[in-house]
DNA sequence: CTAGGGTTAG
């Protein structure tokens, strides 16, 4: 979005100097003014507005301060979308020129519109007049709404110092205080905003609680989390819809599903939102097929998902590999004409991507409009795991074309292509990439995901080297990959290290021990296996079953290890037998790329 | 006639 005004000219209108505020007297009830304000309070369009607006150019006594307030506040509140500040600001300014001065009503209806659109620049610029005018230090609303401009541009010093400064501090001015840290991500210091509120004798309203219970779902502090549910007990606080979310959403972030649910099933009232925290709170909890279960009994009852709605369910369909599913989302969202771009089209992309159908993940990618870095992302991931590494490749440099920046996951997935692709130089070069040209500090997956490119290609002892010069501590998933790695070429005795340094990092774990059994037996060491075994039997490690599953014709099919419960595990066995020999039939490489 | 509220992906 783009102003071609920005400026409010303060030098050539009111700044150049401190204008006294001239009493206004108020209108005449039964003055033409009067009436044109009760018309314009009652405008329901802003082309209704406008036409006032051009009867107010014409018509010299309709010039007041009343009825150019009256205007903004109905451009601003109509105007929800783009373009409102400026407008809002467009008429201020024909105002000023007027010879009219603002009002403590004015300034708040321009400073909203500003901090809708986050136009910083502009609310900074009226900042300057509210002080000229003296409205800043005389009125509540100035400042409170003055703070939440500063507070959703991100500049949060600004809107703490004018909290400090204020001395008629009020809810509104703690609460505003408390979301501009929660937006600038500070929950920690938004929650102790809270408590000092507390303390200085402030009882929270619904609003207030909302935006506490968010900072609260952000840290995933469930004991906090508790302590203010139990604040609002004790202070009576209502539970009104929003409240009754923003809990739902804070116990399923802190991973109390139960709770949550609790909360959600004794709600009075519940709207799209109610319904959207529960499947989406519970996706990212992992509990897929319980987000699926909330939404089938959305859909019993009645109540239309939005779109939102949708990504939860696509994301629940992509992990549980529901393609059939997914497919009627999909369906779905042509049926109703919703774009299938923006979130939505993300969400396909990695719902085919990730259920097998990465031709049909890429021509949801090629039929969206706006492709932004998740987009771009999910895709790019989705090639990397269908082995499609010329075209991850591919993809990736169209996105510095059209100027979108990856981030972390972009370089997973990039990454991951080279390391399943064996381009292991062409992997090399953008992880220094990564940093050097994009800032980005590679993570531990990042390194672990080099440690699997270069321990594919054979390249061991460079492997060994990389981890030692990581500048941050390896963890369970470097040494993983170097075991991976080891296991796949025979290396035992690195192979042991690593073994050994997981073992220090989980010892609950039994994935590295299994692993190095293994090894042991193909290099026919069956002592040393064994020895293992009998290891991991003494020190009680417990064994986590291996499981995959797979939909066909819309029914899931799960398979444990160690489990024969399938009705056609025996004919699946004898195919992937078969299938396995075949391989090894192609040669070692082969194997290792399709490993 | 003015200010503060919840859910959004890889």
């Amino acid at each position: 979005m783009s102003f071609p005004c920005h400026s409010l000219s303060i030098s050539t209108t009111i700044a150049a100097k401190t204008i006294p505020l001239p009493a206004s007297p108020e209108p005449d009830p039964v003055s033409p003014q009067f009436a044109v304000l009760r018309k314009i309070e009652s405008c329901k369009s802003i082309e209704e507005i406008k036409q006032f607006h051009a009867l107010v150019i014409k018509l010299r006594p309709l010039q007041t301060q009343f009825v150019y307030n009256a205007i903004i506040r109905g451009v601003t509140s109509f105007r929800t979308g783009c373009g409102s500040s400026l407008e809002a600001i467009l008429l201020y300014r024909e105002m000023l020129m007027k010879g009219l001065v603002p009002t403590d009503y004015t300034i708040p209806f321009l400073l909203k519109a500003c901090a809708q659109e986050f136009a910083l620049r502009e609310g900074e610029e009226i900042h300057v007049h509210a002080i000229k005018t003296g409205l800043l230090g005389s009125n509540v609303y100035v400042k409170n709404t003055l703070m939440r401009v500063y507070a959703v541009c991100g500049v949060i010093g600004a809107a703490q110092k004018l909290f400090d400064e204020c001395p008629q501090r009020d809810l509104v001015s703690w609460t505003t205080l408390i979301q501009g840290y929660v937006k600038t991500g500070s929950p920690r210091e938004a929650v102790e905003v809270f408590f000092r509120m507390c303390e200085a004798s402030f009882v929270a309203d619904e609003m207030t609680l909302v935006i506490v219970l968010s900072a609260c779902a952000m840290l995933g502090d469930l004991s906090l989390g508790k302590r203010i549910y139990r604040y609002m007990h004790e202070n009576g606080v209502k539970r009104d819809v929003f409240v009754g979310n923003a809990l739902v959403d804070m116990f399923l972030k802190c991973g109390d599903a139960d709770l949550a649910r609790w909360i959600f099933s004794e709600m009075p009232m519940k709207n799209v939102v109610s319904w959207n925290s529960m499947i989406l709170g519970l996706a990212q909890q992992g509990k897929f097929k319980e987000a699926l279960v909330v939404y089938e009994e959305m859909q019993t009852i009645g109540i239309r998902p939005d779109d939102i709605t949708l990504v939860g369910v696509l994301n629940s369909c992509a992990n549980l590999g529901l393609l059939e599913s997914g497919k009627w989302v999909h369906a779905y969202i042509n049926k109703h004409k919703i774009s299938a771009d923006g979130f939505i089209g993300n969400a396909l992309v990695d719902m085919y991507s990730k259920c097998g159908s990465i031709n049909q993940a890429l021509r949801v990618f090629q039929g969206m409009k706006h492709r932004d870095v998740y987009s771009y992302t999910a895709i790019i991931v989705g090639l990397a795991m269908h082995g499609e590494a010329a075209l991850a490749l591919e993809i990736f440099s169209d996105m510095s074309l059209v100027g979108i920046r990856p981030d972390e996951v972009t370089f997973l997935g990039l990454l991951s292509a080279c390391s399943h692709a064996g381009l292991a130089d062409e992997g090399q070069r953008h992880f220094e990439d990564m940093s050097r040209v994009y800032g980005l500090e590679p993570q531990t997956e990042h390194y672990a995901c080099m440690v699997d490119l270069l321990g594919r290609a054979g390249l061991l002892s460079d492997a060994e080297e990389f981890i030692k010069n990581m500048p941050i501590e390896p963890d369970a998933f470097v040494w993983g990959a170097l075991l991976g790695a080891c296991k796949v070429h025979g290396k035992v005795e690195l192979g042991e290290l690593a073994m050994k340094k997981l073992v220090e990092i989980e010892p609950e774990r039994d994935g590295a021990y299994i692993l190095m059994s293994n090894m042991y037996s193909s290099a026919d060491r069956w002592r040393d296996a064994l020895k293992l075994r009998r290891f991991m039997k003494e020190k009680h490690v417990k064994k986590t079953p291996g499981c995959s599953s797979i939909e066909l014709d819309g029914i899931v099919h799960e398979f444990r290890k160690g489990e024969k419960s399938h009705p056609k595990i025996e004919e699946i066995s004898r195919f992937l037998e078969e299938f396995t020999s075949h391989l090894k039939s192609y040669g070692q490489q082969d194997i290792i790329a399709f490993a």
